[in-house]
DNA sequence: TCTGGGGTCCTGGCCCCG
DNA sequence: TCTGCGGGGCCAGGACCC
């Protein structure tokens, strides 16, 4: 999908629609999860640093991502590439993997590029946005192909042609060559992946290792057979927080990563996941990130272990000068099922209240006033439904507006004003009539 | 006003064990 | 009993991706 997230909050809100939108955290720590192209035309780009993209694109529309309506809008996306092929292998949110072939929904290059088309068709259809379409003979290549097709197009790859196409090509075009690989191949005098297939296996492993100059040479070489692989299983749950300012207090760094772990293992029996390796990532003043593990006897979801022995990690760091992110997080997963007899009796006997209140109890108080976030979804008694454009000084300004809508009104309201209350998204498409979809399906 | 959050994979050091 | 060696688990850090 081409600018997702922005693409998603331009089809729900009709007066950003061809304006500049950035889509990311909007605290003094933020930074830029998606651009509109009309914002990426003033340097803003993904990963920027917010602060610089306002510095850049001071007009445009700033929002705070809405997850549930992208992940709403995405299981619409998946579910029409799961009638291509039962093999669907999901990168994000917004990109996936297709084998055609398994599916037989594509034997040639004309029949895929017809499916191609064809799906374009159907996700503009569904949900209104535009997707690009790669076509290849390998997921190497069909992940360039669509690199290459944005926005809102198509590519397809002629089998016979790889090569030719690949060699004049920068070598950060290939996938997993990031900033630190290209420069330590630029430094060696490879820029082009010609250069690489050039360079020779044997020379690429000396420079990267083992692994990543291997694989490297091979996708040089439009070499890549990597099946596509559905159902994989996660293989770590964690969370952190970066800090709007940095935390010095020691007490309020440990309760923090108490709640940090709390929160974790909420996802990990979401998921019906116990884990046995338990990790704290902190990163410091400097930006310097150091991590802790430890590995108990066995799998646990029991919040009480994992605090201690989050807190038993933390005892070992060096936090003094401050730390600007905790996180928390879990590895070495097993199935829920396969109980967890050795951590529940590595636990001193404090009893079984197999409950445990997680975060509720430790969670920080609320503030009082209701907190209006850029973009988050309202209505209004008497003025329906819109979105928050601003807030601040006790005022909040909605437009009120809907995915059908024309362009709507702007509004000022009191932030307490008892008529305006948080809603739900609307879906970017008229459901048809008589598809009633269950409003959970429904974002 | 510098630098998110959630992941995956790889490497290299260390230690234990046979 | 001592030493060498390889394998595997554990741990920390780094690179990369969306």
């Amino acid at each position: 999908m081409d600018a997702f997230y922005a693409s998603v909050e331009q089809a729900s809100k009709p007066s950003l629609r061809g304006k500049a939108v950035v889509v990311g955290g909007l605290g003094p720590r933020g930074v830029v999860a998606t651009a509109s192209y009309e914002a990426r035309v003033f340097g803003v780009h993904s990963a920027m640093p917010m602060a610089q993209a306002r510095r850049l694109a001071p007009n445009a529309a700033y929002l705070v991502p809405r997850f549930p309506l992208y992940r709403a809008v995405s299981d619409q996306v998946m579910a029409l590439l799961r009638e291509l092929s039962p093999l669907v292998e999901p990168l994000s949110l917004d990109e996936a993997f297709v084998d055609l072939a398994a599916g037989g929904t594509a034997w040639d290059a004309e029949s895929a590029r017809r499916t191609g088309l064809k799906l374009r068709a159907d996700i503009r259809a569904a949900t209104g946005l535009a997707g690009s379409v790669g076509l290849a003979a390998s997921k190497m290549l069909a992940k360039i192909a669509s690199e290459e097709a944005k926005p809102d197009g198509l590519v397809l790859i002629e089998p016979g042609t790889e090569r030719a196409l690949l060699g004049p090509m920068p070598v950060r075009t290939l996938p997993g060559v990031g900033p630190a690989t290209g420069d330590h191949l630029r430094r060696a005098g490879i820029t082009t992946v010609e250069e690489l297939a050039e360079a020779g296996e044997a020379e690429l492993v000396r420079l990267l290792g083992k692994a990543h100059g291997q694989a490297l040479y091979a996708m040089a070489l439009a070499r890549d057979e990597r099946p596509v692989v559905a159902e994989r299983e996660a293989k770590s749950v964690s969370v952190e927080d970066t800090y709007d300012v940095d935390i010095h207090d020691r007490p309020r760094i440990g309760f923090e990563v108490r709640r940090l772990a709390d929160r974790c293992v909420r996802r990990l029996r979401e998921a019906g996941l116990s884990g046995r390796t338990i990790v704290l990532k902190v990163r410091r003043y400097d930006f310097s990130t150091l991590t802790r593990s430890e590995t108990l006897r066995g799998p646990t979801d029991d919040p009480e272990v994992v605090r201690e022995a989050a807190g038993r990690l933390l005892d070992s760091v060096d936090t003094t000068g401050g730390v600007r992110l905790l996180g928390v997080g879990v590895t070495g997963l097993a199935d829920y099922t396969q109980e967890d007899l050795f951590a529940q009796a590595a636990k001193p006997s404090d009893e079984e209240s197999p409950e445990e209140p997680l975060a509720e109890s430790a969670a920080a108080p609320e503030p009082a006033a209701p907190h209006w976030r850029a973009g988050q979804d309202v209505r209004h008694d008497e003025f329906g439904h819109g979105w928050v454009q601003g807030s601040g000084v006790g005022r909040v300004t909605v437009r009120f507006e809907t995915p059908q809508s024309d362009p709507g009104r702007v509004r000022t309201f009191l932030v307490t004003d008892p008529a305006l209350r948080p809603a739900d998204p609307l879906p970017l498409v008229p459901v048809p009539a008589g598809r009633g979809q269950p409003k959970s399906r429904l974002l």
